[in-house]
DNA sequence: ATAGTCATGTAATGAGTTACATGATTGC
DNA sequence: GCAATCATGTAACTCATTACATGACTAT
């Protein structure tokens, strides 16, 4: 149930419309929790019901802003300090490591290498976007700068493994 | 679909049932990516539907034994060489790292240094793990130590990571 | 006028989780 | 005899993705 907190703690900062938000998330969330159009008007509608935010505006075209709630504010809250994050987190390309045996060693060693180019690409991507970012004093970039040293440290770490996991391959 | 091709991937070592692959999940692939006994049932179900495994062998109390076929060879093997890995990934933990701003600072560092310490213990763990699957020369355990070096590396940035961002905030 | 963007909503499908439901066999 | 383990299957629910569907406003 982290779309919902998502939407609330985007929503924290200020009202939007569900056309405000799915940009939003497109600038902001995209590499930790991506939402589509659809999941975003259909998750308001659910947390108008649930009362954690309201309609505060409506406008041209059917526009309706939404505005967080008390109640919206304490359940974000709860979520950020009470509730653990998720443990296990699945990843399909650890899946296809296990079963490298499968393939020859030419191409498992080549699968490896493909990662850590991909890792570097990526790196070099989210370096683009600390500079996009560096200037912004609004809550979301700075914390989200927090989030983007963690992908700079993660990815890091994934070319590093993968290139030593190429040479391990024989 | 990477559920298919982890029931796949471990009948490719060899037959074995429902009950079987339940518990190979739990001691091989649980970190990368856990599936129920309720999941596991209906995928092979499907799997054998599709010709990609096929029973080799009935035992006491219903037992079914599964085989690879050589179409689900064949799949595996197009799965872990050519379908791209998915590349984002949900992080609800980086999520609230985004939202930090709601809570105040004392809370936010409680927050990372949970994480911090979390990180710490889930390491311990892991190595606790090499131990046991240290022996192995099976293709699981080869590769499957690979999996466990990235899980080491990740555990440790991730600590590294909330210590940093521990300090950041004032 | 018309292209671009703003703006909302629904339906179908697939995947994962939890709970329900049942029963056979084995070891003590 | 009985507890533990072996063994399979189904149902309800939630979440995410893709596609469908529609229409109003704005700037040129």
């Amino acid at each position: 149930m982290s779309l919902r907190h998502a939407v609330l703690g985007l929503l924290s900062e200020g009202p939007a419309s569900g056309y405000d938000l799915l940009k939003l998330f497109d600038v902001s969330l995209s590499n930790v929790w991506p939402a589509t159009q659809s999941q975003l008007y259909t998750e308001l509608g659910k947390l108008a019901d649930a009362g954690l935010v309201s309609v505060s505006a409506e406008g041209p075209r059917g526009r309706k802003e939404y505005a967080i709630t008390e109640e919206g504010t304490a359940e974000l809250r709860h979520w950020i300090t009470e509730v653990e994050p998720t443990q296990v987190r699945r990843s399909d390309l650890l899946l296809r490591v296990f079963f490298l045996a499968e393939i020859d060693p030419d191409q498992a060693r080549a699968f490896l290498s493909k990662i850590a180019d991909e890792a570097a690409k990526n790196r070099a991507d989210l370096e683009g976007i600390r500079g996009f970012v560096e200037a912004g004093s609004d809550n979301l970039s700075v914390y989200g700068r927090l989030a983007l040293e963690w992908g700079l440290r993660f990815t890091d770490t994934q070319r590093e493994w993968a290139e030593w996991a190429e040479k391990q391959i024989r």
